[in-house]
This record gives structure tokens, sequence and C-alpha cells, in this order.
DNA sequence: ACGGATTGCGCAAACGATTGCATTTATTTA
DNA sequence: TAAATAAATGCAATCGTTTGCGCAATCCGT
């Protein structure tokens, strides 16, 4: 039974002994449409579960109106960060009436520039992205908005490119939560980054440099190092733990990250947190599990989906000025658990 | 500058003084049209980088052709299980040259219906779907079907509906693990279970059951709860530990929920796995990040995601007959950590 | 040199909806 | 009673592509 073939607007008119434009008055309500006619009309179409073809209501008005489908381009699907975006991503698109296309990058850049490609040609009302690691080249960008597509970047924003984006306060949200380990105690604090080329590495280890200036401490090179996965942290924490003059705490890029360095301290026999202290940054899933719990920087990637969304669809609906970039900053909160003194 | 109108084919013919129709046939490489022509029109298109309107085609073929978007209804987005099946979906569809619109229901019954409706209405061209927890009804999963959308469930199926679905060895995989936890000396083991109306549920407790008589034990009721997060289960497992014959080990529903577990049992004083023995089911990011590690289920929920959209894609395509309910199981693997004594 | 086959192309009708304009009929006005 | 006005509907073009069919022009064989 492949009878999928929905009604139309013609299968009504025919039906009813009008014209399909009658019809299409009728439904929309128009007032140059008698009152019975119209109502009969209504109430056939109701009845007959009738619903225009999206399909054919975009052909007509694509000159004029985007569609309603906003295209995510993510560089991971498993991955808490990425996650929360996503959710965020959807519930405010839904609660606007939009849909998302959902394709990940892979961190590989030549799908970036295919997926980008296909969301065009798909017609995308607006494409909400973070850039795949491997990036460097930003024409399939570029192409995009001299297309009249607009760009919302979350994340991973495109330096090169002056568009709309919507990040965490990584300067601020560093900057307390270093803050916080000195006001506990703690004088000689790791610092755990990823590598620099990324904007939020910068600015977390610019955080990380301003908490101690405040606090009279200066930047100690040995105790600063690029690693930002647990696999590597636990390859290095040791070597930093057999210092002479040993860090007090650790300060680590993301959650993953410090979970490595948590479980190196604790089977090197040192206390957490009386001996060492340990910050995170995400406060994903992880936070939770570990023993003892940890304190970490929430990174809020739901709100932050949201915003982005916002964002675009002010870009879409032209609430918002298409020449001038959009840019947020989504503020992060510190949750202290049990890897930190206290005060 | 909204010069964002596309070039079309109409363009194209006016440009080089042909109609459209040739237009059309010549990039379609028809060899009713001249070669000089073909190559001609061929080659301007490539020049002006032409690429035909989705939408144009698609109402053109919607009579024969469904499109290539596949819908995802997904109860939650951040979600270990969850993302990972997206993951997959996204994989094989990707691959095949489909691309996904994702919605999650928030298991939520409403949202559900609104969705499967909003799908319909953009016309994927099939919808992989897992059942929002509150969902009892299935008009809204019918009326796709009648509408010709083919339906794939993954994860929660709807026992009701005889249609094509992809789980996971909940049977097997309980059966296992619960085996290895007899033979590495356990003998009293609790089971922390979801409610029995789901189907997973069902099957991971027959599995436990068996497992038992096939080992020569029997279940004992006071061993077997209802529990399937983390909260609950550090509410009711002191009590479980206080009991006279308190059980030597536990086995939960998902790794969530064995987290709880062994944050009670390590907290109580006992030794994590000489006194007692934990097994989870998921193995998602959790599962390394507790100390010990978890010792878990594998659910591979990236193979769920290809096998469902490869279903998806061969109902579509018709390499799979629409009639026969396509059912597959995806094996599952014990991962043995730290959480279970050793044989 | 003429009839039939072949080649190369355009016309026009679809797909399903919208909308300016023309047309018909009914009603009012002078 | 004729003319002007208003109310209700239909015609046909449009969005961008595809495709059956027909029309010319060229080719071939005899």
């Amino acid at each position: 039974m492949d009878n999928s073939r929905h009604m139309t607007m013609k299968d009504i008119a025919r039906e009813l002994g009008v014209s399909v434009a009658t019809v299409s008055r009728a439904l929309s309500d128009s007032p140059s449409i008698s009152r019975e006619r119209r109502q009969a009309i209504q109430q056939y179409a109701r009845e007959h579960n009738y619903f225009p073809n999206v399909i054919a209501e975009q052909l007509r008005h694509s000159r004029h109106n985007p569609t309603r489908a906003i295209g995510v381009i993510v560089p991971e699907l498993v991955h808490y960060y990425f996650s929360s975006i996503l959710d965020g991503i959807e519930s405010e698109a839904s609660d606007r009436g939009y849909h998302i296309i959902v394709a990940k990058s892979n961190e590989s850049y030549e799908r970036e520039v295919q997926i980008c490609e296909a969301m065009l040609k798909n017609k995308v009302c607006g494409i909400i992205v973070s850039q795949a690691k491997d990036t460097e080249q930003y024409d399939h960008f570029l192409h995009l908005e001299s297309a009249g597509v607009p760009l919302v970047f979350y994340d991973r924003i495109c330096p090169a490119l002056n568009a709309s984006r919507v990040v965490v306060d990584d300067y601020m949200g560093t900057m307390n939560a270093v803050s916080y380990l000195i006001e506990t105690g703690c004088k000689r604090i790791a610092f755990y980054g990823a590598p620099m080329n990324m904007v939020i590495a910068k600015n977390r280890f610019n955080g990380y440099r301003d908490a101690l200036y405040k606090h009279g401490l200066t930047v100690d090179e040995g105790l600063v190092r690029i690693c930002d996965n647990r696999a590597d942290a636990e390859r290095i924490t040791p070597a930093m733990m057999q210092m002479e003059n040993r860090p007090d705490a650790f300060f680590a890029v993301n959650d993953e990250t410090a979970i490595g360095i948590l479980s190196v301290v604790k089977r090197l026999g040192f206390n957490v947190p009386d001996d060492v202290s340990i910050c995170g940054f995400t406060n994903g899933f992880r936070a939770t599990v570990c023993d003892p719990m940890l304190t970490t920087v929430e990174q809020r990637g739901s709100q932050v989906g949201k915003e982005a969304a916002d964002i675009l669809i002010g870009l879409v609906e032209g609430t918002l000025p298409p020449d001038r970039a959009e840019k947020r900053i989504v503020k992060t909160r510190l949750v202290v658990r049990g890897t930190t003194r206290h005060p």
C-alpha cells in the first residue's frame, strides 16, 4: 500500500468544485472568499487532514523567505561540551519553530568544507559552527557568507573572520578559579593548557597569569605545560610531582585532563585536596564521578548553544543587522567540590 | 549586498542562447544534446559554479523520489549512550549521502508527537526514533507509517508495533556479566534495574535470573530493586549493605547507578572489589573516571546507530522489503576493570 | 532525388502552492 | 433603467527542474 501520496489543494479543489486559487485563499483566511465557502473548505481540509507541502511553499517563496532549517557543524558528537551546546541549540531552535541539521566534521578540514557545501545546497537558512582543529583556510566560510547564509561560530571561533560568535568567558573563568586556589592557600599552581594557537587556550592562560599577578605571584615556566587530555596528563604528571619544588595545585584546561592528574597524584600517595588541589574546566559527567569530586569551572554549554541559535535566528529574521558581527560571552561559574581545599 | 539569489538554468540558457530544457539535458549528460553544446554548457555551469536547486528538484520528483533527510528523535542529547548512537547514525548517513535532522523529545509524549508531525511536514525520508519514557500511545507512529514514512526504533522500542528495530543484546550482556561475577566468587548478587514496563529492563532481568539459575543459584527478591539513577542508588544502597545477609556484588542497569552504589559502598568502609564487586552497563565516560574503574557491559551505541541508519536507508532505497520488520541485535562486550574481583 | 531514419533542439506540462489581475455576478446608486 | 460599485471567484504566471513529444534539419541508402 504505497498510497503515500498526500492530499493537495488540487484534490480539495476538485472535490469541492472550486479553483485551486480559491482553496489557497480560503485556507489562508482571505476575506475575499465568502464565509460559507471559506468554512466549507477549511472544514474539508481539516477533516482530511490536509497540510501544505513545504517543498512547494519553499520553492514559491525561495526568492524572499529563507527555510527554517539551521545547519549545525560540530567537531565531535560524543563529547560532553558539544552535546550540551547541541542541546541548547536544539531547544532554542525548536522553541522558535526551526529545526536543525547536524553534521560532524570529525575535526577534519576537508569534511568541514564538504559539509558547508552540502548545507548550502540543502538551503539551510544559516549555519552554527565550531571549527575543526585542522582548519586554517576560511574560503568555505567566506563562500557561505557571500551566498547570503549567515554564520555563527561557537567555542572554536575563526580569528581571521569578523563573524558573529558565542564563547565562554575563558579569561574570567580561569582567573576566578586560580584566584580561588590562591585564596585557599596554594602557592605553586601548575597550568595544563591546550596548544596556544587556539584562542581559548590563550585566554585561559592569560586568566591564569593575571590571577597570579593580582595576588603578587609570578608565572613559573616550569609549572606550565601543553597538555589537554588524560593520557598526556598521566604521562607528564609524575615528573611534575617529583620536582624538588613540586606544585601544590593544578589548573587543567578541561575535566578530562584534571581527572588524569587526580589519578596520578592519588597513586603517588598524595592526599587531595590536603597536599594538592586540582581544578578542571567543563563540569561534565566526569566531575561528579571521580573521588573526591572535582572542583571545576562550569562551562554552560547549553547556554552557549542557546545564544548561538538566538543570534542566528536574529540574523535570519532580520532583527539583527547582517553587517555587524554579534559577539556574546557566556559567563562561567566556579563549582567548588572536593578536589580543592576549603578557605 | 543581498545578491544572494543563485544562478539558475534559466540564467545559463539565456546567456548561451538555448532553452532551459537543453541546459537541463546537457547538465545530465544526455546524449540527445550535441557534444559541443553539452560541453559548452557544462563548462559555463562549472565556471559560474552553478548547482541545482534541491527544492525545485524535490518538488519535481516528490511523486517518486524521497528526500535525503533522515529524521532522528532522541529522548535527551546530553547523554553518553544517545550521543554515541547519534554519532553512529550521522556517520552512516553521511557516508551514504544523507543528512540528519535531529530533535529531542525531552522524554515527553506530547513533544514526540509534535516532532513526528513536523518531520512529516518537512518531508524526511524516514525516521529513527527511541521512544520517550511516557509514550504509551502509538497513533503518531502508525500515522507516519501510513503516510509512507519508514520507521526504525532503537534502544526503547515500541512493543506494540511490529516495526524495524535495533537493540543491544541486553539478555546476553547481563547474563555474561552476572556469570562473570559468579565465577569470580560472588554468591549474593544484587540487581538494580529499570521499571519493568521497559523491554530492556525485562531482558536484563531475565539475563540476571538465568545466569543465577545456570550456576545453581536462585533469585532472592530481597536483592532485586527498581533503581536506575545515582540519587536513588545512593538512597537505597546503605540499607542494602546493612542487611544481615548483605550482597557481595551489584549488577546495575547503567554506569550512573553503578557509580552511585560504588560511592556509598566505599563511604561505608567496604573495599571494592574485595568485599563487594560492582558491574555497570554502558561503558561511558564515567566508567574510567571512578576509582577503582568500573567493570561494565559495553553497549556499543555507535554500532547501534549505524545499524539503525543502515536499515532505514535500506527501507528508503527499497533494498529492504517494506512489509517485513528488520530486527537487529548488537552484541555487547564485558569490559573488566577494577570494580570486580579477578578470577 | 526522394522517402525514411537519425540527430539536435524547443515547447509545454508537470510538481504544489501563491497572488496580481481579470472576470463574473450581485448590489447599489443616480 | 443604465451605470457604477462591490463581492466572489477564476485565470494564469511564477518559483527551478525534468521530460514526453513534436518539429526541423541533416543524413543515408537506393
